[in-house]
RNA sequence: GCCCCCAUCGUCUAGAGGCCUAGGACGCCGCCCUUUCAAGGCGGAGAUCACCGGUUCGAAUCCGGUUGGGGGUACCA
């Protein structure tokens, strides 16, 4: 059996869906797993639509999360890389007329010219009827004559293939046998259209002939079009290849993934923060698994586990709270160097932002790596949780200031001694954790105060939060000036609110 | 409407006739740890395997039907 070639053809008329990115991965891993080939293909033909951003944005999130190919363009307007050059269907529009006159020759195809008015009133006609819509097949039969006639009259007509009477089987490498009446396939569909542009179903069996397709991993929604591309192959003359059609990606009342319902573009997830490593994880087990109960897995790993046939049936409802706990995971699993290169990003957005007045440098965030990586949802949080270190003034809610078990000046008391306290047990030592957390404790124990209270009030005079990383690694991370300063602030703010309202 | 596909905890799934009084994970609840928030550990609730028939000594697993859901049905991709 000759190694498999597998392909993603994307359209550039939107950014990378995430459908469209299980898709790939799948034919990614098929390829890995049977050392086939991955090809990238661009279907720009929806002129209209296509953009050079939305190529751009195909091509980048395709290399974010890993999935590399072995065939197509490597850069947006760029040069193809393979043997099957070029991969974008606008510059194969040659390819696609020699196949369209190739069959209107041995009149596997015909040209058409019903008006759009015709074929509404066909269709309105059927519907009164309660029959399916199809063409009525009025052009099928038109001698050369009527058809020079039309055309002397000016009239353009779209090639119609023709559908024979048949019953298409095929055997799905996912769901077993699948057997689609010709007859219900909605009579001769148009491949070319009237102003002379090729159609989806024609130029992608059209290209997957030319470029040696031996599989086709594709969505659930082409399941019904498998016929139509079966008598497309068969009618150019090339075998068919092999299909296996993945189970649709879910909105939460499981209908099928749709922008409006879900958040579907790679790019906005990534913005978010979240891992490529945790997309691929959770996009492989969105209708397959290992069949054991391993879950967190690498690209690699999953490349050396997957087949086709644990690929799942039934539709997968998108459950954003499962990659959110497989982002943690991956967060926790990185390196300090990587888990830092990894918050930059984040961190200069929050600058731009206005999040944030200083950016911090990798030497400071080291020392903060193990108490963050552990609280980090995604890296996108970090402004979130320790922007406090990086603002110049932090705005302080007076009632946060005040536990809840105490009152306005149980807390401007704890707040002076424990400035007192600070100021005295480290004026001449190093400031350090270890040796803020006693004396702190002590205070609490002799004023009779919780430590948990004495320790929020602070929290929130330093941070101005109530959830931080643990209080005396943010003090030291804040530096003995800062957290004298923002110690008299609080002080101040609470102090100046004392007389009675 | 017609055609096709699908059906195990709320969700992702394990399961390919006896190992299942159905396992794991997310989420949820409780406990532990604990200065907050997380993380982590432990435990719990949660599925008459959609329903009804059949095959079989035996069915979540095989067959048929029903119901429900989804997809397709364009001169969109």
């Amino acid at each position: 059996m000759p190694a498999p070639r597998v392909r993603i053809a994307p359209s550039p008329t939107g950014p990378l869906h995430i459908g469209t990115a299980r898709t790939a991965l799948f034919n990614y891993l098929y390829a890995r797993r049977t050392g086939g080939t991955f090809v990238l293909r661009l279907e720009d033909t929806d002129v209209a639509r296509s953009t050079v951003g939305f190529e751009a944005d195909l091509i980048e999130q395709l290399r974010w999360l890993g999935l590399d190919w072995d065939e197509g363009p490597d850069a947006a307007g760029g040069e193809d890389r393979g043997p099957f050059a070029p991969y974008r269907q606008m510059q194969r529009l040659e390819s696609y007329a020699k196949a369209a006159d190739d069959l209107l020759a041995r009149d596997l195809a015909y040209p058409c010219f019903c008006t759009p008015e015709e074929l509404d009133a066909d269709r309105k006609a059927a519907e009164a009827a309660h029959l399916p819509p199809r063409y009525v097949g009025r052009c099928s039969t038109l001698t050369p004559e009527e058809r020079a006639s039309r055309v002397a009259e000016g009239r353009r007509g779209a090639l119609r293939f023709r559908v024979r009477a048949d019953k298409i089987k095929f055997d799905d490498l996912v769901r077993g046998e699948v057997e689609i009446d010709t007859a219900n396939l909605g009579g001769d569909f148009v491949i070319v259209r009237s102003d002379g542009t090729p159609l989806y179903h024609f130029v992608v069996v059209v290209d997957d002939a030319a470029m040696e397709m031996t599989h086709i991993i594709r969505g659930e929604d082409h399941l019904s079009n498998t016929p139509k591309h079966i008598l497309l192959f068969q009618a150019l003359g090339h075998e068919v290849p092999k299909f296996a059609h993945l189970p649709l990606i879910l909105n939460p009342d499981r209908t099928k993934m749709s922008t409006r319902k879900s958040q579907t573009a790679i790019a906005d997830y990534r913005a978010q923060g979240f891992l490529p490593e945790a997309m691929v994880n959770f996009l492989s087990l969105l209708g397959w698994s290992t069949g054991t109960e391993e879950e967190i897995l690498s690209l690699d790993e999953i490349a050396g586990r997957f087949d086709l046939e644990h690929v799942q049936k039934g539709g997968a409802v998108f459950d954003k709270d499962r990659l959110e706990w497989l982002n943690g995971q991956w967060i926790r699993k990185l390196s300090p160097e990587d888990f830092i290169e990894r918050l930059q990003p984040f961190l200069a957005a929050d600058l731009q932002a206005g999040r944030i007045d200083r950016l911090p440098t990798p030497e400071e965030l080291r020392p903060l790596v193990p108490i963050i990586q552990e609280r980090l949802p995604t890296p996108g949080a970090v402004g979130d949780l320790i922007g406090f270190l990086w603002v110049d003034h932090v705005t302080l809610d007076p009632a946060l200031l005040v536990p809840k078990r105490w009152d306005r000046s149980t807390a401007l008391a704890a707040l002076r001694a424990a400035r007192e306290t600070i100021d005295d047990s480290t004026g001449s030592v190093t400031f350090e954790a270890d040796e803020l957390e006693p004396p702190m404790r002590a205070l609490a124990e002799s004023s009779g105060w919780k430590a948990g209270d004495l320790f929020m009030a602070i929290r929130v005079a330093v941070t101005g939060r109530t959830a931080t990383p643990p209080l005396f690694d943010s003090l030291v991370a804040l530096g003995r000036e800062r957290v004298l300063a923002r110690l008299d602030a609080a002080i101040e703010m609470l102090a100046g609110s004392e007389e009675p309202a």
